[in-house]
DNA sequence: ATTTTTTTATTGAACGTTCAATCAATAAAA
DNA sequence: TTTTATTGATTGAACGTTCAATAAAAAAAT
């Protein structure tokens, strides 16, 4: 069977099934032993690739950070994005992309945060995943609103975001998309109304 | 040493140990040895007031549950809160108490939303809570703006609370409790002006 | 008032289980 | 022949639970 290449493939599989694991029994039940065999290999490749379950478990963490990050990349990479507001809108819909709310990717984040609070490698990987958030955010509020207010609303607009994403993720019916994406995009507007009496507004 | 009543006296020693546990090292690393040995007793009590460690785990939950209920509770009792305005502030307020704002509660807060996706009973007390805060805040909307508008507006206020206390607890720097109390404020403000224009406010 | 019995509280060693990690063995491809 | 890929049994550590043993207090009996 061995041919070669198969590192990038393997590693693919078996944060697939770190994933799969940890939505069907939770991240303290998802052991070895239960990821390799949803990924139909053996135990000791885990250790091979990942160098242990710390490692796969931050290359599971990376992944999601950067599906997230690519999520809203692509939306703003769209050319009908320039005022404030469209991109803080493509900030949102980011945010809320299909690829971000389902069940797995939900209790894989809780998981995530949850066990981060006590490993600084993931804790690292956490924080700069809420600046970016939070700097982005922030950056397109102060096209349009002073630097402190367009900061407060950035912390607020962040902390909708994220409050939205976690009552979803705890919700028995899960997240209802389009009404999440309303109060954010109404929150924004909020902060934007502010503007015209206070600052030019460029959207 | 052994004297009569000592259940009760056992068991808020154990759920506090429980929560400086899981402060220390994390809900993965909470043995019972390391629980016990906080609390100054041996393993096998637990076993005996909580029948195992699982009942000792709900049971904390349960505890700070109960905390976020009272201080919420006792913010709204007081003589001075009659509009819903003052409703809404005492419901922040009681959620940003200092008994629910430190590293210790929100730590925990983290590990049992994770694992309460995986265990119903955990689960059934998580949103209860969730509930709870959601229907407190719809209630008070609605005697001051459309329920359609009322509901909305919980939803975002709730969002916006569990948002704060969530970035908070993963902040480096913890969180800024006047700040986050001024956001909450702030999407109270917004959502009741609103109502000027469609209902009479009686706040 | 003293002794005996019962109840309640507590310990910590022992047990069986489960886990992550290791590594010698194997096999296919280069 | 060398390199890369993979297996799965083994190992040792750590875990939660159990339980016989112990001790103090309370209750009952003398």
């Amino acid at each position: 069977m061995p041919k070669l290449g198969m590192q990038p493939i393997r590693r693919r599989q078996l944060i697939q099934a770190t994933l799969e694991a940890i939505d069907d029994v939770g991240l303290a039940d998802a052991t070895i032993a239960r990821i390799a065999k949803r990924a139909g290999v053996s135990a000791g490749i885990i250790s091979h690739y990942f160098g242990g379950k710390d490692g796969l478990l931050e290359s599971t963490m990376r992944q999601i950070l950067w599906d997230l990050g690519d999520a809203v990349a692509r939306r703003r990479a769209r050319d009908d994005v320039e005022s404030p507001r469209q991109h803080l809108h493509a900030i949102i819909d980011g945010n809320f992309d299909r690829s971000q709310v389902n069940k797995i990717v939900m209790k894989t984040w809780l998981a995530f945060w949850s066990v981060s609070m006590h490993r600084p490698d993931l804790q690292r990987l956490q924080r700069v995943n809420d600046r970016r958030l939070y700097s982005n955010i922030c950056h397109h509020f102060q096209r349009c609103l002073p630097r402190p207010d367009a900061q407060q609303a950035a912390r607020g607009l962040a902390a909708m975001i994220d409050g939205l994403w976690l009552r979803g993720a705890l919700a028995p019916q899960g997240i209802d998309v389009d009404r999440a994406r309303q109060l954010a995009y109404d929150y924004v507007e909020e902060q934007l109304a502010h503007a015209t009496t206070q600052a030019p507004i460029n959207a």
